[in-house]
DNA sequence: AAAATAAATTTACGCGCGTAAAGAAAAATA
DNA sequence: TATTTTTCTTTACGCGCGTAAATTTATTTT
């Protein structure tokens, strides 16, 4: 039961229905555009204005109307956050991630998932762009997003992209060094057995992909080791469908040259696995295994497969954390970046059993 | 290169830069109340009015404030998801179908995960509530939700329940047949072997599980067969490191007093397997095999395990079609429903290797 | 063509809050 | 205590749009 006010000899008293801040300015005994302030930005205003108002909110739980904020407000507390693809673990996994820091951060997330599609891209970026965010986290489709389009928001908009990186443009880059991750499995799968065999999409719909195409050839290049790059078919984001697939296909057809494969991601090797495993070709680095498998990653189902899948592991505490700092950076700041900073974390090799 | 206006004369003319309803009903030759109703109902116009605003918005690209109209709308378009854990595929693709639907009804999803915990689903509604949503999609956390919260948010916002039931709480449930499903399941595992072992968190923290068990009991009470209920310790969302965990003081223990595991949810069935497959147990339904692991909901991983998982589906898109068909409906009659009703869809047996 | 209906225009107010300016009150400094 | 500085109050306007009422214009009906 609650008592309000100071005439304690009533023990049930009418809860104020507080209808808009001029109502909660006049309950609370404060006027009006300096609940306003409070509401801004609560050390804005003397400590026993603070306090009273804080008691005020204790008695009637008013919150100022949101719609009415952001429309008088240059700058809201809107942090977009778009994604390719939430249903995939990995964006839903580091999305979670920046949700919760920038929660912290006392702003207002709004998590989109472009659905493995460029239009969507653009039309997210769009309804973003009608909330007036402050800032804006993207990670791109990459390769099939409609470049232009992004380039126009991040004029508008101060916009850090993460995972994938699209060149020049919006204000700061934050990802994963795909050099230093191919680098270092090669080095590890080398050391402990014999160079691998790329695996990956022909036409690969997430981004990366190329980088680490790119970063195979130039790190088997450099140890003057004999290359070979399986390319699969395939369309869309079933990318285990795909990777078992051409698992199958290669398997029976004997087209690896060696027997260690590293697959372009874990989703790819996790069909592969799949196939492996029914076509009675045993995985893993032990001396009766047929064949060893690594991809990139560290999905979280990789923690999980049989056997389980050695990877390299995105920092993605990291990744988040440098996103949200730099975005918050340049909000805080007022101003867009004078220069495009590109921040790459190194990956950390995860040796399990299949490797 | 655009040319605009009559004047075809002049080649390049300044883009006019819109920046309200006022400047673009001028522009456009149409009274400012005739816009707002446009763009509330293209079709509540004449066709040659509404025909001279298309054109007008060719020409420049003014979209009506977000923030404007909804402080002004009693109902905004606005449609709130909020599921359990964003980071479960499970959940992720549920909200996927979901939130398509709702884009090609003409609505904005807003989408929330509650990361797992009871407190965020709490601020979850509340932050929704700020933002007048016309209605709420909502997968409760289930046992572990702030029940009360949960109920007066409903109060105020119509609401519809997915996934998961609140006996009482909201305008409607839909959701799958949890005992239908078990139904099903134990007849088959009986039928093609021996009835099965139940596998699950002494303390789960996604919903349903309480339903699962119950359901367990009574189709084996009904069929008068011994059960086994197998409770694991663990806490928390990372449900395929605690069914490994059981999995293998299981195994080892020697405490499956059949040969036969029913799992509670695919994502424990993941983590078994992984253990069957460390310890060298071989599972599936062919001959040679020691063990027989199914599970419900088809979770999009069971695809591609080891071997691969039969299970339970749930019909997603029938659970994501009528949950928005029931919000819908709701929404557009302008009033709460006199009754609750609940919708229960059948799950389909896919039937795998794993069993 | 006249009457009846439909649609658009003009005018005006309100939503809930941001925010600026000027002055009053309180606190900190001298 | 007098002066400066900080904080608050009062007053007032504006944001961009919804929406209602009264009037004018356009379309349909008989």
């Amino acid at each position: 039961m609650k008592v309000l006010g100071k005439n304690l000899g009533i023990i049930l008293m009418e809860i104020p229905k507080i209808r808009n801040m001029e109502e909660f300015a006049a309950f609370s005994g404060v006027s009006r555009p300096t609940v306003s302030r409070f509401f801004h930005d609560p050390d804005s205003v003397r400590r026993v204005t603070r306090e009273k108002l804080e008691r005020a909110l204790e008695q009637c739980d008013y919150r100022p109307n949101i719609f009415a904020i952001n429309q008088n407000r240059k700058l809201t507390k809107n942090l977009g956050i778009v994604v390719p693809y939430l249903a995939d673990p990995f964006f839903a996994e580091i999305a979670r991630r920046i949700e919760t820091l920038i929660i912290a951060a006392g702003y207002r997330p709004i998590l989109l998932s472009s659905h493995g599609d460029p239009l969507l891209e653009s039309e997210n970026l769009e309804s973003l762009r009608s909330i007036k965010p402050a800032g804006v986290l993207l990670a791109p489709l990459g390769r099939s997003s409609n470049i232009s389009d992004i380039e126009k928001f991040c004029l508008d908009v101060p916009t850090v992209l993460f995972d994938s990186n699209i060149e020049g443009v919006g204000d700061a880059f934050v990802g994963h060094d795909n050099f230093q991750a191919t680098s270092v499995m090669i080095e590890y799968l080398t050391r402990t057995g014999e160079p691998p065999v790329f695996f990956e999409m022909r036409d690969p719909p997430n981004p990366n992909a190329g980088k680490r195409r790119k970063a195979y050839v130039e790190a088997m290049n450099k140890k003057e080791l004999e290359q070979q790059i399986i390319q699969i078919d395939g369309d869309g984001w079933q990318l285990e469908e795909i990777g078992y697939r051409g698992a199958v296909k290669a398997i029976n057809g004997k087209e690896l040259s060696r027997s260690t494969v590293f697959c372009s991601n874990d989703r790819l090797a996790i069909g592969f696995l799949t196939a492996a495993y029914e076509l009675g070709v045993k995985v893993g680095l032990a001396p009766d295994c047929d064949l060893r498998v690594a991809a990139h990653d560290n999905h979280p189902v990789s923690h999980f497969t049989c056997p389980r899948l050695t990877t390299i592991s995105h920092n993605f505490a990291a990744i988040a954390q440098k996103s949200v700092d730099t975005i918050m950076a340049l909000i805080e700041s007022g101003e867009r970046s004078q220069e495009r900073t590109t921040t790459l974390f190194d990956g950390e090799l995860i040796m399990r059993a299949s490797a």
